[in-house]
DNA sequence: CCTGAGCCATTTGTATACAATAAGTGGGTC
DNA sequence: GACCCACTTATTGTATACAAATGGCTCAGG
């Protein structure tokens, strides 16, 4: 909901109201706040009351960064560990990138769930539990998941370019090329995002 | 309890167990598991069973390549943006730890206090919430917190010595010298706790 | 002796009730 | 009219009961 935006950023959520909505109990709505806590899409009061996360500029940079840094870290630790199998999924899933963005207009949850995985299987491929644990806080993040809602062509294509740079790494075995290019992967994809809000905000005037 | 060696590590935890130990519902219990595991203290089975996580020699490798990187990060941005209050207070808390480690037998728990708060006014300093919440996954471990320990008189006096040198680098705003020293004294506590490690390893024999 | 199925015990998931605490509200006084 | 205190209401914390699912154990059969 909160991904959805139904939830706008700053509103009170109380957990019975959200039990009564999702026709559950209170107990299963407290684990769920619990764990959005830890992904940082709630903060908590000092009196422990929730609220939907509010993302100043500031915030949105910084995650990005975080982002940027550990994910080219699981490509670095990638590119000596992943196998034949692993390798192979990754071209099949930028092949369904490429599939996806061909079309007139583009199959924007298409893109998206082959970009997930692709970037999961990279995150496997590094094979380490805790930089797995920690990049799922940071890609979660009602942020990141709508940037590429406003992704235009050229952004698409650049993309699907940019994981064929990353395949070519992978094949090679070659950390630090790997490292690079994902570092200025999602460097490219803060800009991108950057400029779609501007031309949100612009809309919302 | 995991960090004073109680519950042993692959053991399991029984909500309703632990919950007659502490003598408090499920509930609560229910709660700090899924912090704990938040936290990777805990890992759970496939049928969502609770067990103390166990450290492999490749995860404790891991973890601390990954906490130098973060904290590098936390020190490069704390060079441009910590205040004078909290440079002050770098300076008092590495005191601390000097006052502590100078006596014939050393204070570890206050050196470990003072060494505590110093890392904790990093991450402030370096105002990025994300950050912090990432480390304090780091930071927590068994592991981590139970080398100091096992520190003999010249780790000690390194770690001040290195501490003392952030503070420089922090005065001076370099960012660059704050993040290479920073990463330098997460990697010497890495093979201080391999050293420690290495020692226990033939006591148990 | 090994294998598998069924039953029992253990463990977790969910619902609900009550307690404690914080926030909002109204009235009274200075 | 402003401020403070008491009171009501809203919200979260905890305890407990029951349901569901999983694990392990026993016993029958090969």
């Amino acid at each position: 909901m909160i991904l959805a935006g139904e939830l706008p950023p700053g509103s009170q959520l109380s957990e019975e109201a959200l039990a009564l909505r999702c026709a559950v109990s209170r107990t299963p709505v407290r684990d769920a706040l619990r764990r959005l806590e830890a992904d940082l899409l709630i903060r908590r009061s000092e009196s422990q009351r929730s609220f939907v996360a509010d993302w100043s500029d500031d915030d949105i940079e910084d995650a990005f960064e975080l982002r940027a840094m550990l994910e080219a870290q699981a490509a670095r630790r990638a590119a000596s560990r992943i196998n034949a199998a692993q390798l192979e999924a990754l071209r099949v899933h930028n092949h369904g990138i490429e599939t996806a963005i061909a079309a007139d207009l583009p199959d924007i949850s298409t893109f998206l769930e082959h970009n997930r995985a692709f970037h999961e299987i990279i995150v496997e491929a590094a094979g380490s539990p805790r930089l797995a644990s920690l990049l799922t806080r940071l890609i979660e993040q009602p942020v990141v998941w709508r940037t590429a809602q406003n992704y235009d062509r050229e952004n698409l294509h650049r993309s699907h370019r940019e994981h064929e740079e990353l395949v070519a790494a992978f094949a090679r075995r070659d950390a630090g090329w790997a490292a690079s290019i994902m570092t200025g992967h999602i460097r490219r994809a803060y800009y991108a995002y950057l400029d779609a809000y501007a031309v949100q905000r612009q809309a919302a005037e």
